[in-house]
DNA sequence: TGTTTTATGCAACATTGTTTCATTTGGTAA
DNA sequence: TTACCAAATGAAACAATGTTGCATAAAACA
């Protein structure tokens, strides 16, 4: 797993470092999408200005995007290679529990083709789904 | 306008006071979701703690409800009258305009009717739409 | 009007997001 | 391998937001 986590960092084009590499073995541990709060949890230690520059370059660079849940805190997921910089496509469901908090993607289920109102300029849509999560049915 | 901002509160069983009256007012006459911040510029001086706890009595009492539109902040809008305590009906869809920043409410365009997946218990589901809204074009 | 209940305002604190700057490290070319 | 340059890291510091406890003020109601 570490190979791939180094993978993607070359795929990227970007240097790798501890903290990266770490950062991506969590994501590619994780079933769910994580907040910079649920990846600290996961350091013996670690800079938190670092790790929130580090998801936000990861960001940017195509290499997660953001789960909209609907819920407090920002969460990413892994982009599952469709994604480029600055040019995510990341157009499937979340879903969110209410339970236990946790989000995660529905890659099978896709955002609905929706025309925007008229004079509205459509760039992306979302679809989030709230409930209860399997295990905590 | 006034007038009605005092009939939502008797509606809702919620004490008659100036900050909520004038909140309300505020909600009335914006056509957009608008933000804890949003709502103090409206204000000549108001506490930003009573702001926040009226916005929650507000949500929880079923008179505004989140829109959730991806952006950074929460933001509310008015609930159109099928809310209640604890039981939102708001199933519209939001659009998020990346050029300003407001958040409108879709009335007339609802969240698909999706299915969780199996185990999943599904609650509530959100539609999302991000782009540049019609004054921004 | 007086009593009870609730809302408000203030203080204080936690969390998150963000920038600046000096230092360290990774990548690369000599 | 070494040396250099660009980029990443870590520390400090600050802004914005979210949240609670408590004393006081105001609303609702008898």
């Amino acid at each position: 797993m570490t190979a791939s986590a180094l993978d993607i960092l070359a795929q990227h084009k970007l240097r790798k470092t501890a903290v990266r590499a770490q950062v991506l073995d969590i994501f590619l541990n994780s079933r769910e999408a994580l907040s910079q709060n649920d990846i600290e949890a996961h350091f013996n230690q670690v800079d938190r200005i670092t790790l929130y520059r580090t998801l936000k370059t990861f960001e940017e660079k195509g290499v997660i995007h953001k789960a909209i849940d609907g819920g407090e805190k920002l969460k990413y997921a892994l982009c599952l290679g469709h994604c480029s910089e600055h040019a995510h496509d990341d157009h499937h469901a979340h879903f969110h529990c209410d339970q236990c908090g946790k989000t995660f993607c529905i890659e099978n289920m896709h955002t609905p083709v929706v025309q925007a109102p008229s004079g509205y300029l459509l760039s992306e849509a979302y679809l989030v789904l709230k409930g209860t999560c399997a295990t905590c049915v």
